[in-house]
DNA sequence: GTGAAAGCGCTAACAT
DNA sequence: ATGTTAGCGCTTTCAC
């Protein structure tokens, strides 16, 4: 590969002059701009984005990290946010932390290594101190999705997990169902709390006894949703409708009442939270409350590239409004 | 942040054996040696990344390129991909090509700018000549995914289309269809060649016209598959399966023929192709041919490790083996 | 065994 | 307007 210092001798020049006109700026004479990009060109000349990394202290290299990269969910996100880095022109290193404490914490050293400019992080655990104090200590500007635990971000983007709970039970009462199961993810996801929070406000403002939601708590797997279900049916307890934390969750749900030869919705009422990619495919098709994840992931970017550019953040906090998605998997009593 | 300097001044020793230290090569007395790792812990001190890239000429980055990163099926490769990068302490970036030659060649001097120590590449159209010869005259190894046009791969993990449609069809004529359609995908996709190959042959081997299959192309979009099959129900055309290019298509196709109220399978038969994230959530649950996206990914990462590491590969050309899933899509006749 | 010194490719402060 | 020079943080000869 051609280096800067070939480019000068080919164009009879000083490697500064051939940097003025790479970077476009400080004073160069028509005729030899004309001289240098004519060797750049016939080199095929490319500027080492290490040397210049190294040279100036930026990368031009965005960090995120989301949950699993390999989840539709994710890896929507993770689309967003790779359209607004080609916009800006900048590279993204991607890494799961996999809502685990000890991964996230590598994945986000990996990026500080990589001397990312920044980092967009959707992680479900604190940052383990000593990596939050790195970031503060280099004043790494960081983005956080879903919340920020530890004072971190420059700018937290929420879902507005509550809200988006709340509409679904909403829901739910408005149809006249008033023994609904709630199939809810780990109590150690700050998703998990909200959500319970917002379902116990719902109840509460409609003026109906707590009871009115069973809670059972387990995994954001569709096995789990498919495992209670069953268990509930041969429970013998009284339900119209079962609220499933996520679309997985709701998945599972929906193979286990067929299963049983329990119809939907006209037995029980069933609802997701994500809508997720095969929340319509699902037959009946899910009733369900959608994240706008792509938008989620484009704009936790831009920000992001706003912070570098030492522009203000207007909003230093953005809760992402819920939609309620009515498809074909809830009946009114 | 602590620089090699600062962690040699602090042991009361020179760069040299801190630098000797960190590598684990070269003689350092065991007394500096516990000095060195003192003032690191002490100091906190992790090695540059940038000056390290600069000066030993490799990043430990590997550079991947999919269609979309924001598509289930390239995000389980790309899964698989991270988890081989993880395995061996390398990072990786992940651009998007599109199924776009401009934004293929693109992602892909992005990849070799960044200082990529190796590729792996799943794209659709050929490598542009400039980049090509940029990968060649670098000497950049590269792993291809799909196929190798331009001859740039070390090696190429090539998904067995042609078997796999084969195999489709085969499935269906024992079930007794004689009157077929292939929902195909668009004629400049690689893959889509390679499966209407594969259409052709089972129907030579079973000694049957070639007019048993009816071909229509589009794109592997679910609206494709919709609109196409009420076109197909409308043209009063017989038909007993349809074969769908891929799952989004079939997805599309179960949903017309649901609206139009032909059974599946016991009207229509339906199959796809790649057992996407939803084809065992549709109802009836699709049969199609799997694809192990998330295997094939790992494994062109750790392939291109191995020639990282000087090793010769022992084969230059993977087909991955399909396998057929059956579910409940297809009927016997 | 250890240190001094050169240099990877680039940018920017400083001369001219 | 252009060139000279000094590093960025690290690895790696090459002396001692």
């Amino acid at each position: 590969m051609a280096t800067i210092k070939d480019v000068s001798k080919h164009a009879g020049v000083s490697k500064s002059t051939v940097s003025r006109v790479i970077m476009g700026q400080g004073y160069v004479s028509e005729q030899k701009k004309i001289l240098v990009e004519a060797a750049i060109a016939k080199l095929g000349y490319r500027p080492n984005t290490i040397a210049r990394a190294l040279r100036s202290n930026r990368s031009n290299i965005i960090g995120n990290v989301v949950v699993d990269v390999a989840s539709p969910f994710y890896a929507q996100m993770v689309g967003g946010s790779q359209a607004a880095c080609r916009a800006a022109n900048k590279s993204m290193i991607i890494c799961s932390g996999f809502a685990d404490q000890y991964d996230e914490s590598n994945a986000i050293m990996e990026l500080i290594d990589r001397a990312c400019d920044g980092l967009v992080l959707y992680v479900e655990n604190p940052v383990s101190e000593d990596v939050a104090g790195i970031i503060r200590s280099i004043d790494l500007p960081v983005i956080m999705i879903g919340g920020d635990q530890d004072g971190i971000g420059r700018a937290v983007i929420k879902i507005d997990n509550f809200g988006g709970a709340k509409a679904a039970i909403q829901y739910l009462l408005d149809n006249g169902h008033r023994d609904i199961v709630h199939l809810s993810g780990p109590l150690a996801f700050r998703d998990t709390r909200a959500r319970l929070s917002g379902i116990d406000t719902a109840i509460a403002e409609a003026g109906l006894p707590k009871g009115t939601v069973h809670v059972v708590h387990g995994e954001f797997f569709e096995q789990f949703g498919y495992e209670e279900t069953l268990n509930l049916l041969t429970s013998g307890r009284k339900f119209t409708a079962i609220f499933a934390g996520d679309d997985d969750i709701a998945a599972g749900v929906i193979l286990a009442l067929k299963e049983r030869g329990v119809r939907i919705p006209g037995d029980i009422s069933v609802m997701g939270f994500d809508d997720n990619f095969h929340a319509r495919h699902l037959t009946p098709g899910l009733t369900t409350i959608r994240q706008p994840t792509m938008a989620i992931g484009q704009m936790a970017v831009e920000m992001l590239v706003s912070v570098l550019k030492g522009e203000t953040l207007p909003e230093t906090e953005i809760t992402i409004p819920i939609e309620l998605v009515v498809r074909d998997s809830v009946a009114t009593i």
